[in-house]
DNA sequence: TCAGTAACCTAGCGCTTGCTTGGTTAACTC
DNA sequence: GAGTTAACCAAGCAAGCGCTAGGTTACTGA
């Protein structure tokens, strides 16, 4: 029904409808020929809002194509399968997330901080940012895709750099630092089931909930142990 | 292909399939007669199994009345839609982690200890339990799914018991009680992801990952805070 | 000016999907 | 043993799916 429209629409303006979900890239002002490569990006931008919106399995390459002005038959020159093409979602993904992460721990020294930076940097890509984080975090598909493989090695390198942060941390010799690793990210991840951005909670900003949930675990909640 | 055999193949034993996924339940012993309606648990069972291993989407109708012995036609004898199947499950799987977390905290009277007893049950039912939990915590279907309130709405009526529970904490009086709750349920939510059950990790049982969850809450983790 | 090619379009194939309609049968009732 | 009905089967519809093969067009470099 949204394809009806195979007439030559992109001509106007082939980047409407995306809604500059990339955010700025790199961006090297090519001369604005229809024959240079960024709409292979335009694809990756619409079909990760599509995968972030309604699913892998529900996003129908038609919509995808259609999303950036050509044919679904179209994709098929950029990329080799639908599966690749979320392949090359969370390739990018990763990539942006990894490249807020490692840029936000940069100029900070204390290990207890640059893990909050970290978690910081982290949620606010998340939630705020492209849609390509969340596909990451929440479309690794069951049963047995050929792809899977691949995805799941993606997102192990990626928290490879918490691993690391956490190994830092001055803790208590009996602490299994892995299952801080799996209680952070895991909470983490999971604030996109709950996040509103900013109505109707007391938690607020990425930063803030970051913060709060890195306060939860460095400083003793309980009332006991204060005395 | 898997749907071939039309003739009759349900006659000899309408339970090989299944695998015995639903666990004890009630079992109140009908007369086995063809007319009595425990087919419509069987569905359940097989809906509950095909949407946890292959999700929503990817499990189709026919493979579902398959695995019970029927066709796929015959699944809207019971239920009105694919949707409603999934909210059927959805509501099976509240109930039954419902009555583990609360048969759980019922001897129970230390506030950290009702806390860690809860998220036991939870985590066991969810990881070694019945597909029907594991359904509840990752199959909510994004987009503009009509059912998407009734199982939110479900959901939300189980956390409810951990909000409770957080509530009778005693914790330091700056301490944000729903952030613990979103902190800690995100956490348990997200082990399916990597819980393998005893295989390779340092963390094994359910009941070990909960009450090693708990403890990096309850006692404080940081070197400093000893001294 | 013209061959080469990147980047599409056109058309549709083969398959699967959720779901419907109308008929059938076995169990139960009286 | 006739009537009723719960619980299915048989067949298929309309729509959507990922993907392909071959043609077309607009741009590029020589």
């Amino acid at each position: 029904m949204a394809e009806t429209v195979t007439q030559r629409s992109r001509v106007e303006d082939p980047r409407a409808g995306i809604g500059g979900v990339a955010g700025p890239q790199i961006e090297q002002a090519r001369p604005k020929s229809r024959r240079s490569g960024n709409r292979k990006q335009e694809l990756l931008d619409a079909a990760a809002k599509r995968f972030c919106r309604e699913g892998y399995d529900r996003a129908s390459t038609r919509d995808i194509a259609n999303d950036v002005g050509i044919l679904s038959g179209s994709i098929y020159y950029h990329f080799e399968s639908k599966e690749q093409l979320l392949v090359a979602v969370h390739e990018e993904g990763i990539r942006r997330i990894t490249h807020e992460v490692l840029q936000a721990i940069g100029p900070v020294s204390d290990p207890w901080d640059r893990l909050e930076v970290a978690c910081a940097a982290h949620l606010n890509t998340l939630l705020d940012g492209s849609d390509y984080a969340q596909v990451v975090i929440r479309e690794l598909p069951r049963g047995e895709i050929p792809a899977r493989t691949q995805l799941i090695v993606l997102r192990d390198q990626y928290e490879a750099i918490f691993t690391n942060l956490i190994d830092k941390l001055p803790l208590r010799a009996d602490v299994d630092r892995r299952q801080v690793r799996l209680l952070l990210l895991g909470a983490l991840n999971s604030t996109q089931g709950w996040y509103s951005g900013g109505t109707g909670g007391q938690v607020n900003t990425p930063a803030e909930i970051a913060g709060g949930f890195i306060d939860l675990l460095r400083s003793p909640i309980n009332l006991e142990d204060r005395t």
